[in-house]
RNA sequence: GCUGGUGUAGCUCAGCUGGUAGAGCAGCUGAUUUGUAAUCAGCAGGUCGGGGGUUCGAGUCCGUCCACCAGCUCCA
């Protein structure tokens, strides 16, 4: 596709930008109309659709945002043109303070000495904009723009600064692929593992604790399912297990700096008059048992894994399902080597990453998290750190992109931001490089030269919090977990009474081979029992009457609705393990 | 933590301008024995998020705390 053919179309990214802008504007204008009290602040386009950041006296209710829906679709009607014009400093300064718009004050006099000051005017409104914009506010299709929802926003993201109010909309060229969008949020909506985690009894969130997630019978044969797989595979590439106590006292987290930079996200406890704080991260607890012996050069690369049950103070706010808790496992896992094997050993990782993402059906985007304000170390080994990191990927033929500043305190990373199937995207596996901690714990190995020398490490994980992938699968899913995770593979259901012994029989074979089996001898017909189970989806029921027990046949439906007909149970059988062995999606 | 909203039976939700709670599903009991997405009937189930206040009287009004939801901020 040539590049010039597209640009004028919703595909293009910088045209459906600007389009949103030009949006945001109309709303803007619409607000000003009729509610001239309104004081404007920011109003850009984003990834999906737009948004105008305002100081009002009153909230938005639903009816207001309909009253200025309707009144921006009559300023796309007016066709009003958008012209661009230029105001020295003082003027703009002096035009706006007219206005009475103190933060679009404030937004001019942080611009830099030598930016153009431009302005976008259509009709009666004018908004400080560097643009660029539609030519028209007749180019935006009325009916296609929809306000869908006005929140709290800080000024200039600042939480310590005034609050204002944020409404955000959406639009398209055309209505029907307006509605195409709403419905796209809707089916979100269905997937929406909080939803289905009560719904497919895998796990719950109580009052009792806020934050602290409950897994139940269902939840936790999932959990297990996923935790064995992630074993299986650890030990392939070469990692051994450890485990750490949850509760380890303060001076740990002093030496290892988490008390300085993480202490208002820690639980603290007293002990026999002693301070303790609660874990927040595994790793101080990976560097103890390296230390409990001596380690050679032949031991490295060192990879101990550990399944880690964190606990974070997150604010209550910040809540969210699965998503984000306040106690937590990470797959993590600390990784000593030698300053040579770095590179090799990063590419190692993501190599496992690869293997692993895949059997989800899971693709990922790669951000490299340069060197935060509040870190410890030098710039020099930052920087040799980070280049290493970009290194290893670009080596393996990844693209990246880069997130400025966003490292953790101790070293860069590579996050791996995973798509699910609606395109959303969640953070879930890191390599972080660590050049500090094993300094801090004065780590060491002895190398060929007989020397003692100072190890780096790699801090990773693949699924992240088990918590948060539980909730990202459930989603990616819809809860239809491929058979070799599902809580429940098959459902027998017997037709009749007659047919319960002949279904507890084929049960006890499936079960004998391994397979998580149920039986349901509720005296329902047939039907019920099916729509019941297809709601569970779980991955099979096999339907047994008097004809199966006549021809010793079973009868599998999917969950899908496609009736296999009849079948013997060890041709079923057969069907169903070679779908859990090859972890079929 | 901040802004706005919500909180009624296990779940989904009714309950008008204040007059001490209702449905469907789930549960239990019984009838029915049924072949690919809901058989029928009966029974039971709630100090209406917590604790205050206004009132003769509060699920309904007011303040407060808690939790949840949307977002901001922060993050695995």
């Amino acid at each position: 596709m040539s590049e010039e053919s597209n640009l004028y179309t919703f595909e293009n990214e910088t045209y459906r930008k600007t389009y949103w802008h030009t949006c945001s504007h109309i709303l803007a204008q619409a607000v000003k109309r009729l509610y001239p009290e309104v004081k404007l602040a920011i109003g850009p386009s984003i990834d999906e659709g737009f948004y105008y950041d305002m100081d009002s006296p009153f909230p938005f209710t639903p009816e207001i945002m309909e009253k200025i829906e309707s009144e921006m679709r009559k300023i796309c009607k007016e066709k009003l043109k958008l012209e661009r014009f230029e105001l020295p400093r003082a003027e703009a300064v002096k035009f706006m303070e007219e206005k009475n718009e103190p933060y679009k004050v404030e937004l001019i006099n942080d611009l830099p000495e030598d930016a153009a000051i431009s302005f976008y005017k259509q009709g009666e409104f004018t908004d400080l904009c560097a643009g660029p914009h539609l030519d028209s506010t007749g180019r935006v299709k009325g009916n296609a723009v929809k306000l869908t929802a006005c929140n709290a926003a800080y000024w200039r993201g600042d939480s310590s600064r005034q609050t204002l109010q944020r409404i955000y909309g959406i639009a398209f060229p055309k209505k029907d692929e307006l509605d195409a969008y709403l419905q796209r949020i809707e089916e979100a909506k269905k997937r929406d593992h909080r939803k289905l985690g009560r719904e497919l009894g895998l796990f719950t969130l109580l009052e009792e604790g806020p934050g602290f997630p409950f897994f139940l019978p269902k939840g936790m044969v999932l959990r297990n399912t996923l935790l064995d797989y992630w074993r299986e595979v650890h030990k392939k590439y070469g990692y051994v297990e450890i485990s750490t106590p949850i509760i380890l006292n303060q001076d740990l987290w002093h030496r290892s700096g988490h008390w300085d930079h993480y202490k208002d996200n820690m639980y603290t406890t007293v002990i026999d008059g002693e301070d303790y704080a609660v874990k927040p991260m595994n790793c101080p607890g990976g560097m103890l048992v390296y230390k409990t012996e001596p380690h050679s050069y032949r031991d490295l690369p060192l990879r101990m894994a550990e399944l880690g049950l964190v606990h974070r103070h997150e604010m209550s706010g910040a809540l969210h399902g699965l998503f984000r808790v306040r106690c937590f496992t990470q797959d993590d896992a600390h990784i000593f080597m030698t300053w040579d094997q770095m590179e090799e050993e990063i590419q190692n990782v993501v190599r496992l990453f690869d293997e692993v993402y895949s059997v989800f059906g899971l693709t990922y985007q790669i951000e490299v998290s340069t060197m935060p304000e509040d870190h410890i170390g030098e710039k020099e080994t930052w920087d040799f750190a980070t280049e290493t990191l970009k290194r290893a990927i670009e080596k393996m033929g990844k693209e990246y992109v880069i997130n400025e500043g966003d490292g953790a305190f101790y070293g860069p990373k590579l996050d791996f931001h995973l798509a699910d199937s609606l395109g959303r995207t969640w953070q879930c596996g890191t390599i972080q490089l660590d050049m500090q901690m094993p300094e801090r714990f004065e780590l060491e190995y002895v190398g060929e030269d007989g020397g003692k020398h100072r190890p780096v490490m790699i801090h990773r994980v693949v699924l992240g919090s088990i918590e948060r992938f539980i909730g990202v699968i459930t989603e990616h899913f819809a809860g239809a977990f491929p058979a070799w995770l599902a809580p429940v593979q098959v459902k027998v259901l017997p037709v009749t009474d007659r047919a319960i012994p002949y279904a507890q029989d084929a049960a006890a074979q499936l079960d004998a081979k391994g397979f998580r089996t149920e039986v349901d001898e509720r005296n329902e017909k047939i039907g019920k029992k099916i729509r019941e189970a297809t709601l569970e989806k779980l991955p099979y029921m096999l339907v047994v009457g008097d004809r199966d027990m006549e021809a010793h046949t079973v009868s599998p439906r999917t969950r899908a609705g496609e009736d296999l007909g009849a079948m013997s149970l060890d041709a079923f059988m057969e069907r169903l393990g070679d779908e859990v062995r090859n972890k079929t999606i």
